[in-house]
DNA sequence: GTATTCGATAATGTATGCATTGACAACAAT
DNA sequence: ATTGTTGTCAATGCATACATTATCGAATAC
């Protein structure tokens, strides 16, 4: 069976949001959005509620829902928090004593982006870089860490699909990568802590001045 | 004016979850909860759909709003992320260099918790923990992180309800937030974020233990 | 007695209707 | 010209209506 117009509406408003097709900072009218998707306002408001709470709009009463800007103190705040819950994920991954087979994935993931790098794949690299993250998250066993972690990495993504190119790629980045699946393979918890702490602070740092330098408010 | 019905959903169900009126793995129609708070299903439903963002409860089509029940396994997990985050906050708070003044509610909380624990005030102690708790995280102004940490202590807050009637009064806790209050004072970052976490290790520790020696899976 | 099918029931998911009220513009007054 | 007033309009928030469909029990077959 299909999913229900909620999901859908949930789903679909992502994409609009994430494809900047809504652009950050602009303002619909619920009716709006619900033509848009082809259903009725009740889904597409109860879908609102659920983005509303993970930060991605708000509800603005008379003037529709308002696409929330990410500004580079959003990002500060946001890589913070994920600097601290991906850290202690890749400490508990490393606690858990992993076998190489589950560690697979992990992995890939970064021979992936070894690949994307030589050939110049701005795309496929920010998807394996993702999945690294990702898998990373998920091998914390965490479930609350997990959905955290996965709605600041949706902002994050916001602010990266801007400034994915007007950077150079992060050629450096996958050294600490190897670092941390080298230290959650042989156990080592501190400097998988470690080691993928530094990595986000890094990345933070990156991302910020970008923003600040290009004046990118995402307004 | 008064509040709007949705908001007043969120409370009210809020009020009854955490008073176990809702009992923790109790399921209860849209339409009951609708009869009972005075409203129709359409406020009742936005509101469920915000707690069930929140962790609060599920919607399980035909069955109603179940109140999810917290086990050790997600107290361990909670506790894990309360412990990260609400040490960055901690590191923050002693990074910013505030003065006396802007610890003053701060301190304050950390006297009325001695005055409770003389009292033998179980809940005043709890209530002036919890401001503790609340201002660190404030004063590490993160939005984001002040947001998450509230609904992780959501969480806590259900379990302590059962679990503080059947422990001793932590007499020595204050020790650490007094411990963490100097340390931010004297903008001492590892410190403060060293010892809160210990604080918050040896928080789950406790509670982890007495959900599981008294099977208190809260269901 | 057990298992299976079928049908009635009822709860959700969605659509629609409606009253309230904030926003805005036209207009008036100073 | 600027400020204040008033009236219209339209978007929301909530209520209600309705179609769909899972669930449960009864009835039947074995």
């Amino acid at each position: 069976m299909p999913l229900s117009s909620s999901q859908r509406a949930i789903h679909e408003l992502r994409q609009l949001i994430f494809s900047g097709e809504l652009a950050a900072g602009s303002d619909h009218l619920e009716s709006e959005l619900a033509d848009r998707l082809q259903m009725s306002r009740t889904p597409v408001r109860e879908a609102a509620l659920t983005l509303e709470t993970q930060g991605l709009l708000t509800l603005r009463p008379r003037k529709g829902v308002r696409i929330l800007p990410v500004s580079a103190d959003d990002m500060r705040e946001i890589y913070d928090v994920l600097t601290e819950l991906e850290g202690l994920a890749a400490e508990r991954a490393a606690e858990a004593g992993y076998s190489d087979a589950a560690l697979a994935d992990l992995g890939q993931s970064i021979a992936d982006m070894d690949r994307a790098i030589d050939d110049q794949e701005l795309d496929a690299w920010a998807q394996a870089d993702e999945r690294f993250h990702t898998e990373l998250v998920r091998l914390g066993q965490n479930s609350r860490l997990i959905s955290i972690v996965a709605m600041m990495s949706d902002q994050v993504r916001r602010a990266r699909a801007m400034t994915l190119f007007i950077r150079p790629l992060p050629t450096k980045s996958n050294d600490d990568h190897r670092g941390v699946f080298d230290a959650i393979k042989r156990g080592d918890v501190t400097e998988a802590g470690r080691i993928h702490r530094a990595h986000r602070a890094q990345a933070k740092r990156i991302i910020v001045d970008l923003l600040e330098k290009h004046r990118l408010h995402l307004l």
